[in-house]
DNA sequence: AGCACGCCGACT
DNA sequence: GTCGGCGTGCTC
């Protein structure tokens, strides 16, 4: 048993540089590059000259191992002393552009208790990674070394050497672009002979833009007569170019940039330099912010809600004004009106002065959800996603910390925007997947969200038409207050839904994508000039089997997720049904185990088959095909739904990219193929996934002033959950899955830990899971007896072969307490000091997906 | 993660 | 005999 580390301190202890008790001449910093087990806080001594800037939160470089390696970290806490004797000084501290505050320190301790993450992980989270300084390494030749013993070195050697001789200094990332894949050992060969220093240098972060700027360098008055032609201290200005320069200066009364010239007096820039040379311009810097949203602020009309939205409202107002934090649970039917619920709480907060966070799925952060908000917020809206670029990020960071934005519209990761004093922070589709992040750090939005409500006594507002089990068990329960709209919003009705049983189908030898029923609404809708939307369910796509005589899938005994096909050895036919949350294992069984029959099959089509199917039978409309091969840039996604919604197309066919955040009027009828393919994905969630997605999509059909329909194909029209999906009946749907949930053992009656070994040697990795079971076992029987576990595994992640990494996994279910916690923090410490070079172990709490 | 120390195989 | 392979242990 190796020696425990030093864990980070839960609190962070309260104090300023003002205090003036203390002497605070140490600093507790944690470095950003540190794997797990070694991510402690290490004391430095804080220079003299240095006292007044160091501060909790901030960036510095501090000296780190045997040969001092300048490394980057941020200041953890400050001291009187500390255990430590001989300490090391801190080098350097990072320009003040950016650092972090109580919070945010808070926010990252809490990330790195709840998801055993480094700070780095954390801080990275949190930051935009533009807005830290950076370290570079470069490589010179060592000047004191003269003597050059070529037989010591190899040709590539001479190659590096030379090549720094002539060039001097030069960073390692431009060698190793140079001289390709060894370089790393050449360097380090060469180091330790001492033919060659290396340096590391900080290098700060991009920061602002600016472009230059044109103003006057005389008085308004001079510049006016001088404007005219007349002649001024000896200048006269004969040209008539140089004369508009001046006008337009003068009719903007700012200094303008050259663009600006050019679009206002058509001028360019040598015209504005001969004036400049006359001394009559200056030149200026101005701050240049990269937002690629123009927001014009429309004046927004007034939402109108009904009864039930004012009621909706004033709760959650009563909640968001309480001053504690609160946290609440928006439960709407598709086309409620939730939205207008929500923008009529966000003027609110506003009125107040408080700040709001709107979070959306990617998939739902359309030009036209954008549009609500920027139309009604105008340039306090900051829109936040994983398109931006550096330099867009960094600008929304400084405009929402600074105060100048105050509504932050975005993804997952908006979760961490510096809104100063946060009233609110909304997750609409709260159910969605994409809430958890599945890499380091592999938080969950609504703990983000939790966290930061609680600092600023704020509102946490969850928004779906399908909540996810888990927060609508918090809301019966108490935990969530349930705030419930159950009507349509204006004369929207539900859309009349019809299940078309596909094995029938299948049985009179039709085996197109797309049924009778289907074809003869979709006719009818066309030939009125109305549009349709057709929904194409391709998740579980051909890996589970299923039985085309009942329509069920074959589910693992003691999981009910279905089981996954895995073909062996590249035959097809011999393959084995595997299990991904127990890991057992069986033989494709030859007959159906509930109807006996024999016809057995994998299934699914693509997206361009049913699209070539449409374009034969209705071949004078037009097909819009929207999946994730049509639409590889965010503008091709976003020109398409556009087309669309101008009615220049009449069939929308497309993915779960059809289902979120759109509004199309004009749809009357929407369909859905292969309703069932994702009831039996090898997910526990399957059920809650199929039914939200149906609803959802069901919802997008008469939300304007037509009636609408919906055809649901499936092979499965018993079906209990899309049955449910297909009244919209949400609380039957729950009542069915919460009793399963309770029955299995599954969230939210426990937590599950998904622990992946990866790496290679397969032999290598295979010895390691059988050690980290074994560890696992001997723990849960000693010092964590107490800790309550069912462990399944190791056994074979899904995908076993990644980039050739070998990946083993173990499924745990467990309660996700202090102990808990404790005790998978200390296998990840024991597994670093194993010093796997090539093995990693992540843990994920609660993964979004296997 | 890096880096140094340290102990074994294939080269001058 | 040495260089360099990577096993092991430490970093304020």
């Amino acid at each position: 048993m190796l020696p425990q580390q030093k864990r980070l301190p839960r609190r962070l202890p309260l104090q300023t540089r003002s205090d003036p008790i203390l002497d605070l001449r140490f600093a507790g910093v944690c470095l950003l590059n540190k794997p797990y087990h070694t991510d402690v806080v290490y004391d430095y001594r804080i220079p003299e000259e240095l006292t007044d800037c160091v501060l909790p939160g901030v960036f510095v470089t501090v000296p780190f191992g045997t040969a001092n390696t300048p490394n980057l970290g941020v200041v953890w806490e400050l001291k009187e002393k500390s255990e430590y004797k001989e300490l090391k000084s801190i080098l350097s501290v990072c320009p003040d552009n950016v650092s972090l505050d109580r919070e945010m320190l808070g926010l990252c301790d809490f990330m790195r208790q709840r998801t055993l993450c480094t700070t780095g992980d954390a801080v990275r989270a949190m930051v935009p990674s533009s807005a830290i300084s950076k370290l570079r390494e470069s490589y010179a030749i060592n000047s004191e070394y003269q003597q050059l013993r070529s037989d010591e070195l190899s040709s590539s050697d001479l190659f590096v050497y030379e090549y720094l001789r002539l060039h001097g200094e030069t960073e390692t990332a431009i060698l190793h672009q140079r001289f390709g894949a060894g370089t790393e050992t050449v360097l380090r060969r060469m180091r330790a002979k001492g033919y060659l220093i290396r340096r590391i240098v900080r290098h700060d972060a991009m920061a602002e833009k600016n472009e230059t700027v044109w103003a006057l360098a005389i008085g308004e008055e001079q510049a006016g007569e001088l404007a005219t032609g007349a002649r001024v201290e000896g200048i006269k200005l004969t040209s008539e170019r140089h004369r508009r320069i001046l006008t337009a200066l003068l009719e903007a009364g700012e200094p303008l940039s050259s663009a600006e010239f050019a679009a206002r007096a058509e001028v360019t820039t040598t015209q504005l330099r001969a004036l400049l040379d006359k001394g009559l311009l200056q030149r200026g810097e101005r701050r240049v912010e990269r937002n690629p949203y123009e927001l014009e602020a429309v004046l927004a009309q007034p939402l109108v809600l009904n009864g039930e939205q004012t009621e909706a409202l004033d709760t959650l107002w009563s909640l968001a004004s309480s001053g504690e934090p609160r946290a609440a649970l928006h439960h709407g039917v598709t086309g409620s009106g939730k939205t207008a619920v929500m923008l009529a709480l966000i003027e609110r907060l506003l009125a107040c002065g408080q700040g709001v966070i709107v979070l959306l799925p990617e998939i739902a952060l359309t030009p036209q959800s954008v549009s609500i908000f920027c139309s009604r917020f105008g340039n306090r809206v900051a829109v936040i996603h994983s398109a931006l670029s550096a330099g867009e990020r960094y600008d929304a960071y400084c405009r929402i910390r600074e105060g100048r934005a105050d509504v932050v519209l975005g993804t997952r990761s908006a979760v961490f925007a510096p809104v100063q004093n946060l009233g609110a922070i909304i997750i609409d589709e709260e159910q969605e997947h994409t809430y958890k992040s599945d890499q380091n750090p592999k938080y969950h939005t609504r703990d983000i969200a939790r966290y930061r409500c609680n600092h600023h006594k704020a509102l946490m507002l969850l928004a779906s038409a399908t909540p996810s089990v888990e927060s609508y068990k918090k809301a019966k329960d108490g935990v969530y207050t349930l705030v419930r709209l159950t009507e349509r919003y204006g004369n929207a009705r539900l859309p009349e839904v019809e299940i078309a049983d596909m094995r029938k189908e299948v049985q009179s030898g039709n085996v197109a994508p797309l049924g009778e029923r289907l074809l003869s609404s979709l006719c009818e809708t066309v030939g009125k000039g109305e549009q349709a939307v057709l929904f194409l369910n391709r998740r579980g796509y051909n890996h589970f089997v299923s039985c085309r005589s009942c329509g069920e899938a074959i589910t693992c005994p003691s999981c009910s997720v279905a089981m996954t096909y895995h073909t062996k050895h590249g035959t097809y036919t011999e393959g084995e049904l595997v299990c991904h949350w127990c890991g057992r294992r069986m033989p494709l069984p030859r007959e159906c185990p509930k109807c006996k029959s024999a016809h057995l099959s994998r299934m699914g089509f693509g997206t361009q088959r049913v699209e070539e199917e449409l374009q034969n039978l209705l071949p004078s409309s037009t097909i819009l095909r929207m999946d994730t091969d049509t639409t590889s840039t965010k503008f091709a996604y976003d020109e398409m739904l556009r087309q669309f919604r101008e009615g220049r197309a009449d069939v929308l066919l497309g993915t779960q990219m059809v289902t979120k955040g759109h509004d199309f009027p004009q749809v009357t009828l929407v369909g859905v193929l292969l309703a069932d393919a994702s009831l039996y994905l090898d997910d526990y969630r399957a059920s809650e996934r199929t039914f939200a997605m149906l609803t959802q999509v069901i919802g997008r059909a008469g939300r304007g002033e037509l009636h609408g329909k919906a055809v649901i194909q499936t092979n499965n029209p018993d079906s209990e959950i899309i049955q449910l999906a297909c009244a919209q009946d949400y609380e039957g749907f729950y009542e069915r899955e919460i009793r399963l949930r309770q029955l299995l053992v599954f969230p939210p009656f426990c937590d599950i830990a998904l622990l992946t070994l990866s790496g290679y040697p397969e032999g290598e990795v295979l010895r390691a899971s059988v050690q980290l079971s074994e560890m696992l076992k001997e723990m849960l029987e000693g010092d964590y007896r107490d800790v309550a576990t069912v462990s399944f595994g190791p056994f074979e992640a899904p995908v076993y072969r990644v980039d050739n990494r070998y990946r083993m996994r173990m499924v745990i279910k467990c309660r996700m307490t202090k102990r808990t916690l404790a005790m998978f923090s200390e296998i990840l410490c024991r597994f670093g000091h194993f010093n796997y070079r090539k093995l990693n172990l992540s843990i994920d709490f609660n993964p979004s997906n296997l």
